[in-house]
DNA sequence: CGCGGTTTTTACGAAACTTTTACGTCGGCC
DNA sequence: GGCCGACGTAAAAGTTTCGTAAAAACCGCG
């Protein structure tokens, strides 16, 4: 369940609502699975684990409530309550029903992304190596703010990291040389492109990687570098 | 801390919002302590342990995000944020900096307190706090206020502790120099950076750490600092 | 007021980091 | 082959950041 594509299920008899949220969240890279009344619901939630659970109140066929007890069990997903009706007693009764959230509709996208992301913090969360990737040896932990190789902490620079930092949030994908210095440095320094040549330089001896064949920082000519990762465990 | 009665830390410049809350909090239940000020919040979250942080964003002191931002250490209390800005970037940013809730005034007070007993009981299940831990043969213990090195029981200054136990709140962790600025001396202070730097200094020598090889407070240059905990490699 | 403990100011040498400078390498192309 | 451009490496020079000591200002307290 909680692997890198977290998975969410969605409980709505609107089909252009169902629709939207399909496309949006599906954007972000979450896995969607679709349930079109409230016993439908009950039953996927039944079958397979979740992540997280998307429940409009207004369903035909059941009450809201009635759906949202049936949804808490014991290693059940957050439930965050999507729903028109805005009276505070709606709110107060299914948070105290169980849902860890209530959005009104008509609602930002944003916003329920943002919350989406807090629910899922708060579920997995807990563990203290949440943004982590792995290339080769080498470890890149972005909330210790530290590289390791083989176990043992790597001491870099704050401009190596930095660079590291960059690639390694854009995994697998080329950044560009134009971009990495403006980034780094700043606007000015467009056009220093040995700045970035000594970094790499550096950085390759640091984390054991031969320029000639990289494994780690790969040199694409004349457009920038990239950072080859294995199985990335993206926030 | 998570007796039957819970703690709320009420951080809001309003005079009339904080008597509000108190009395409608009060009267549930709860247990509250007051702050009017970022500055003044940061401390006492630091100072004592609450099950829960009301944040209002306007504070007239210090940013909103920055307040935020300083409440996110290890073990920290969940932030609900209470704004009268409706704006869905605001909520994103809030959300995404840390904080599980956000809350548009004027808020039903029904609902507060039903978003607050969500994030009560979500942070039931949560991991209980270490107020207690060792780096080499230097023991810190939180609730107690006391430091000791080998059993024996070291004699810190007011800030000397501060320093440490910001630290040791995110162990591992570097902890930027401007962040330890703004939490301990305020924001004026972000560029007093030798204020640092001579605390440090006292620091190591009393716990008897050579900055040469330093295995106690690392400095980071350029960055910050960070205490190196038993077990600090991540798992 | 004077006192002990603490914080802040001041000053300077040492270390770390960045930038400059210089040179070697690889590969394409006339 | 030899020139050229893009890249990689090494070491020196320059700049920023750190660590430490000592003196001065501050502060609560008897």
């Amino acid at each position: 369940m909680t692997t890198d594509t977290p998975c969410i299920l969605i409980i709505d008899d609107e089909r252009e609502i169902r629709r939207f949220l399909r496309i949006s969240l599906g954007s972000q890279g979450f896995a969607i699975v679709e349930a079109a009344s409230g016993r439908e619901g009950i039953e996927q939630a039944r079958e397979s684990a979740f992540d997280l659970i998307l429940l409009d109140l207004g369903l035909p066929d059941m009450d809201g409530q009635e759906v949202l007890k049936s949804l808490q069990w014991q290693g059940r997903a957050p439930v965050i309550v999507v729903s028109v009706r805005e009276g505070e007693e709606e709110k107060v009764a299914a948070l105290d029903a169980g849902a860890i959230d209530y959005v009104t509709k008509p609602f930002g996208i944003r916003e329920l992304l943002a919350r989406i992301r807090v629910a899922l913090r708060a579920r997995g969360g807990a563990q203290p190596l949440p943004t982590q990737l792995q290339a080769g040896d080498i470890e890149i932990d972005l909330v210790q703010r530290r590289v390791s190789r083989g176990g043992e902490v790597l001491h870099l620079t704050p401009r190596e990291y930095a660079f590291l930092a960059r690639l390694a949030q854009s995994p697998g994908q080329i950044v560009t040389g134009r971009q990495l210095l403006i980034e780094l440095w700043g606007p000015v320094f467009e056009h220093n492109t040995h700045y970035l040549r000594i970094l790499v330089s550096r950085l390759r001896q640091k984390l054991g990687d031969d320029p000639r064949t990289p494994s780690l920082i790969q040199t694409e000519a004349g457009i920038g570098y990239r950072l080859m990762v294995e199985g990335d465990t993206a926030p």
